[in-house]
DNA sequence: CATACTATCTTTAGTAA
DNA sequence: ATTACTAAAGATAGTAT
């Protein structure tokens, strides 16, 4: 687990990086959507995976589309 | 704390959603930098504070800006 | 708006399938 | 690509400042 920012570095292994991102990709869109649902505001996440597909969650209620 | 996402209702007080908010955020910013650093990949993250500010994270290496 | 505390709930790296 | 398991680390509601 990442304690401190300094700790952040990339990881090495494509298997691993791979893995780690789709984890936290569903980590963040859950946060994503816990923010747009318990606090009633827009709120948009996009991002590319190691291999280039896009993921995205898009909460919008006032200022988006 | 949200356990599922079934549990999740609109905070009824302003005060209570604004603190939530911030706190959200912030996790949300930190997870979003996290996962361009950790990952290597492009990220970005938007939303619009219940009194209308605009909070973003963007990490770009290849396809941003 | 921010920051600090803490009990409690959540996320995730490593691993296997 | 995914899901499942688990210990360890992280996030946050409630509260006070």
């Amino acid at each position: 687990m990442v304690k401190n920012i300094d700790e952040l570095r990339l990881l090495d292994d494509e298997q691993r990086r791979q893995l780690s991102f789709a984890k936290r990709r569903n980590g963040l869109i859950k946060k994503a959507l816990e923010l747009y649902m318990v606090c009633d505001v827009d709120a948009i996440f996009i991002a590319f995976s190691p291999s280039g597909r896009l993921s995205y969650f898009c909460g919008d209620k006032r200022y988006f589309m």
